[in-house]
DNA sequence: TGTACATCAGTGAACGCGCGTTCACTGATGTAC
DNA sequence: TGTACATCAGTGAACGCGCGTTCACTGATGTAC
């Protein structure tokens, strides 16, 4: 009630935070937002969500698990936004995939926090067997769509669908570029959904 | 003479190490090939070079520069593979841009030590001009393939220049996934420059 | 409605650690004569 | 060929720092009666 999910800042009342494993969460995003994956420590995670450095311990075993949540609601997040492009397929499954690769590349621009938390955080996935769940749960959207659309090519030119899936899986959205990465992403699906006809007449 | 650029171990003779600022380098690329570019710490790039933590700041003023001279590196690798693979546009311009970004795609995954130094490391970018300028250049290349290119279609069906050169620049072969960096860069190569045709009809 | 008490979610002080970096130093190398 | 000396590239001890984590604690909350 009192306050839903935006608070961020110190403006805490009292001797209980009220929202901190919340908090400790965003504050994360923010960490790993402006100074990369490995900028992410718990005691700054902490200091920016106004409490003492051993508090995030009530609500994580250890640093990694803080991490290791962000990367899951990543997961979980980009299950989601791939699940409303594909939309069934329709109108038709190539539409609705290449609704579905537009929507991978919003979100790695888009999020880039939980996309850092995702793949370059080396979190031990093995200690989280949530988060390896939600990485396949977003894996199987794109290989069931790649799946689907390979049903409907004739078989001759048919690429294998897990190639196609791990084709729209792999990142083209990376920072450190010598242009914007909105100019990147705006590359990247121009030419990956239309421009590249032109690329694909070779052996 | 004595001894070429191979040695990474602590195979030292007297006092004087004759080989260090190399030996840093590599020591260097396998801290992050294993761990990471935040994996990397100079006391650990000394122990692995088998000398003192102070050692390395008399070759690099101190981490970001040794980090530096790695990503300067890379870029001059990734340079060189692109310039021959492009090989002056032979024998079609459409063909040797395809092996551009075959090379591309080739040197994230081979060398994904280079690469993480390249663009996930935070270089300061602006306090290392030869950086920048390495960086520059390697950027030329796909940028100059990108105009010849584009000279080469009709002027209709042609795409920005500046878009191509930064959709190939963009990287699509990240670790952490769920299948074997191999498998990706297989479908990415494949898909990226021969199957998805069947993606070029839409808008 | 009020009080006792269990539980929960914080505090803050403390620890050990590894890192980055500096400093005065010293061993090895090479050059001038 | 031999010696003096400048220079170079190491050493190792020391520092300050921030982090991760633990611990005994304490303030706030909610529930039983």
């Amino acid at each position: 009630m009192s306050w839903s999910g935006q608070g961020g800042g110190p403006e805490r009342r009292g001797y209980h935070h009220g929202n901190l494993r919340e908090a400790l969460v965003e504050a994360a995003l923010d960490l790993i937002a402006g100074k990369g994956a490995s900028g992410f420590t718990v005691a700054e995670a902490a200091r920016l969500a106004g409490v003492s450095p051993a508090a995030p311990y009530r609500h994580f075993r250890d640093a990694e698990a803080l991490l290791a949540e962000v990367a899951l609601r990543g997961f979980e997040r980009l299950e989601a936004a791939l699940l409303q492009a594909w939309n069934g397929g329709r109108p038709t499954a190539v539409d609705a995939f290449r609704a579905l690769g537009r929507a991978y590349l919003m979100f790695a621009r888009d999020q880039p926090a939980y996309y850092a938390a995702m793949f370059e955080a080396r979190v031990a996935t093995e200690s989280y067997p949530g988060l390896q769940a939600a990485s396949d749960r977003a894996f199987a959207v794109l290989r069931q769509a790649a799946d689907q659309i390979c049903a409907s090519l004739p078989p001759g030119r048919r690429p294998p669908a897990l190639m196609m899936a791990l084709h729209v899986w792999a990142d083209p959205s990376r920072r450190k570029l010598p242009m914007s990465p909105e100019d990147l992403l705006e590359a990247g699906v121009l030419l990956y959904l239309q421009s590249l006809g032109l690329a694909g007449g070779g052996a």
